[in-house]
DNA sequence: CGGGATCCTTCTTGATACTG
DNA sequence: CAGTATCAAGAAGGATCCCG
């Protein structure tokens, strides 16, 4: 019912239904998230190959992400009660088809992530779309 | 150069270049920034348009995300120096080719987020992707 | 090896009040 | 109308220590 109604206007996508949006979004769009999903696209990966194929996460957010994800059946978690514990993260049909969003997503920031750079910098100087006003002045 | 360089790998991504993915992901991966692109399709709007469009912003999310917009180079902000002051923003190219990524990542959305809400609730009540055990335990 | 539980610090965000 | 300035609450994240 709460689906994407079909909207007579030009380009609106989405109604005032973006609650939705701000819920996946509040999960695979962090960015602990898709770097994972990115990572486990290749295939099955165990907890310490992720933590090691993504350079900055703690273990923390690493578990907890793995968790997020499992939780919302986007990869599943496999434990084999082997001597040397191994549990291996792999993703479902559903974090799958996840993955094409989330290579838009990366393929857009590969291409243009130079450009943004280049625009913020410029904006720096020239300070439109400057902001940190508040706080900005802990000359304490 | 730190470009997308030609992996010889399965399906390798991102080498251990992740550094960009997130850096683009700490700008346009937050939601309000998405709402906003995605409000600002449709044409140019302004400040008070897109704050009714976007139900739950406040105004300091608005201003701030507008003004990173604008910095990246996203958006293009016209204040016309009228008696009732009125400022419209507008997409810029490079915005509009993040739309793409976004309506991707929103049409997913829009298509699974039925089945990552029952996938969740399932996994709360076998307990699968349970976390909060902290301080959860108060059942002393 | 794979986490679970904690502690503590920082960043983010919302509510509010004021201005050009 | 279109922001700007502050403040205080809360969430997110990192570092640690510990267990099975």
């Amino acid at each position: 019912m709460a689906a994407v109604r079909q909207i007579s206007g030009p380009c609106r996508l989405w109604p005032e239904d973006n609650a939705f949006i701000r819920d996946v979004l509040d999960r695979i769009g962090d960015k602990w998230t898709m770097l994972t999903i990115s990572t486990l696209s290749p295939g099955s990966l165990r907890y310490s190959d992720l933590q090691a194929s993504i350079p900055g996460i703690s273990q923390r957010m690493l578990t907890q992400t793995l968790k997020h994800l499992e939780a919302d059946g986007l990869i599943t978690r496999t434990a084999y009660a082997e001597v040397p514990p191994r549990v291996e993260y792999e993703l479902t049909d559903l974090g799958r088809s996840l993955q094409d969003a989330v290579m838009a997503m990366a393929s857009w920031a590969a291409e243009h992530h130079g450009e943004i750079a280049s625009n913020r910098a410029s904006s720096e100087l020239t300070g439109v779309g400057r902001l940190r006003a508040a706080g900005d002045a802990a000359t304490t």
